[in-house]
Order: C-alpha cells, then structure tokens, then sequence
DNA sequence: CAATATCCTACTAAATTAGTCAGGAATTAT
DNA sequence: ATAATTCCTGACTAATTTAGTAGGATATTG
C-alpha cells in the first residue's frame, strides 16, 4: 500500500505552483532545481497534468506552467489521478471480473477501500493545503535557501504593476 | 496509488480461513488451487503472517493453517501490514527528514492520509467482512465449483463429533 | 538570430513484484 | 518404521513498473 513517487512530485510541484501563483509562470527548471527532481522526468509528469487540464504551459523565455484554474478547484485526487494513473486498489479497475470473470470475495472491500480513498483526498484542495499555518513561511524560507531570486523579482514586479493599475 | 498483489492475496487467503475456520485446518496446497496463486508464492505469504502471529501453521497430514486469533480480533491493516509492509504513502516512513533532513511542503498531507487509510483498514475485521451477506453463499458455490470435498467431508465430521459430545 | 522555455519520443537503469526451485523438518496414518 | 503429507526456508529468476536520460523539435522573447 504505497504512493509512487509519481504522485508525491506530481502534488509536490503542483503545489510550488499554487505558492507562487501570483508571481507568474513557474519553470520546471526551477521546481527541478529546488524540489531535487529530474528537469526531464518534470517533463513527462507535467505532460500528464497538461493534458488533465490541470495545467497550461507557457513557452518562450519568461515562459513556465501556471495553474489551469484557481488552487481552490484543484483537488488532490484529480492530481494524483492525472500523474500516477487511478487512484484504485481493486485488482479488476472496478470491473468486478476479479477472478475467473466472477467477483473474488474481497472484491467488495477494494472498492470502498477505493472510494474512501478517492473521496478523501478528493476533499482537499490545493488552496486548502497551501493556506495551511506555516506552509507559506516554510515555502520562503525553502525558496532564500535555493536562491529563487527570479522568483522573488517577479514577484515585486508584480506588486508595482498592481499599485500602477489602482 | 496502489496495492500490490501480495496484500490482495494476503487478505484473499486469510478471509479462505475465516470462511472455514471451523472446519480444521486449511492447506495451502487447497487455497493455491481454489485461488489461483502459486503454493510457493503463498508459503512465503504464510511465512510472513505467521511471524506476525495472524496465523498457525499445523504440520503433517491433516494439517494446514488456521486463524491464531477468533476472526473478530484480527482486521484488514494487521494483515496488509504484515504481507505488505506498512501502509504508509508517506516517502520518509513518518520520520519527516523528506527534504534535505527537513520535512518537506507536502509532509503533513501523506501523514494525515497514511493514519486514515490505516484506520479505515484497522476498522474492518474479518469476521466483519466474513459476515457481510451473501459471501457465505458466494464461497460455497466457489468451493463446489472447485471440488473442495476435503473440507466438505471434514466439516461434516466436525458437526458429528459435536454431535456425539453433546 | 540567440537565448529560453516548453514539448515530444525513444531509450535505459534500477527497483520491486511475482514467482520458481530445491530441499529440509515435523507430524500422522498405515 | 516408513511413507505420505504438510509446513518451512532460502536462494535464485523472470517480468513488470518506476524512475530517470538523451536528444531534438517547436514556440516566444529581446
């Protein structure tokens, strides 16, 4: 019973995504970098999530993945899903052809074991988890560490556009 | 996000012992057939059950595995846990040192959705599940079909002796 | 044009899973 | 006693999945 680092990174990036939201696109050579994952392993995870519609990739210099939609209509489950194929324990992808086109005598317990699986991390949005105490001061403190200074630029510039605008 | 086959298996068989729990010993050789696992898989399957005092093992002629514990007092984790490994989708096994010695963004999020999927699985026991209508039925057309007649001769002896004592 | 990114496909290495094989040890029936 | 039955053990192997590489094409900005 174990989650494949697939789904960890998949939610992991998503998240770096979610924190640096109002700063434009995040490139994968930066979550590479900072999150320790391979640029093209990044690649092929964020493929999944583009084609999930979870992300939109932005090319070009300047260029980076932002979130689809806002982090409050994404939730965990869609993430996992997307990445690391479903999110099922049946033997049988819920078919019920378990054993010898029968259902086997356990088929029943996968499939609510799945579903409570499925709902629960259905329930937790990416917002919710980012506005958790603590998780943007860590994600900081983590950012000064690898010198996302680029990041920290975008960001102030940001901030200026907006008090022109208003 | 997904179980491995030897957990499947694990609790597979260990229900096959709930189911005939009161017909003497179950052997290996009867659930490899009935289920369709390989002895060899199975024994080392057993092995680990047994470490984890779930089971009995009862040598010689006549002899097989029955359950070490009513049914009542054994649940699905315990058996996963033992077959499996632990039930955790954490990537540091709880310890928090998943980011350079530091617990990473999504730390908090594994550790809450490891203790519930470890609840939900400690919540059922077998004798629950066992107990579930229709899974009686469903195993005695399957041991029919499969020409379990050992255990049917045995159980009938089994209701006998009672029969007799009392 | 040059630099920066995403995008895409095919390949490879490592790890895990699932299983086989060969034998030994305990118990029971004859 | 001995043969049959069954658990028990460890080492080995094949298949699959996971994780990661490599290399190049395509789009965008300055």
């Amino acid at each position: 019973m174990r989650l494949s680092t697939k789904g960890r990174y998949g939610v992991t990036a998503m998240m770096d995504l979610a924190i640096h939201d109002n700063a434009g696109p995040v490139t994968l050579a930066d979550i590479s970098q900072c999150q320790g994952i391979s640029l093209s392993y990044l690649e092929q995870l964020f493929s999944k999530l583009r084609k999930a519609k979870l992300v939109e990739g932005v090319r070009g210099p300047g260029g980076g993945y932002r979130l689809s939609r806002p982090a409050e209509d994404i939730n965990i489950a869609e993430i996992i899903s997307a990445v690391d194929e479903k999110v099922d324990v049946t033997k049988c992808n819920q078919e019920g052809n378990c054993q010898d086109g029968m259902r086997c005598l356990t088929h029943d317990l996968w499939m609510e074991l799945s579903e409570r699986l499925y709902s629960f991390l259905a329930g937790i949005t990416l917002a919710q988890f980012v506005n958790r105490p603590g998780i943007h001061e860590l994600a900081i403190q983590r950012d000064k560490i690898n010198g996302r200074f680029i990041l920290a630029r975008r960001q102030a510039e940001v901030l200026q556009q907006q008090r022109k605008a208003s």
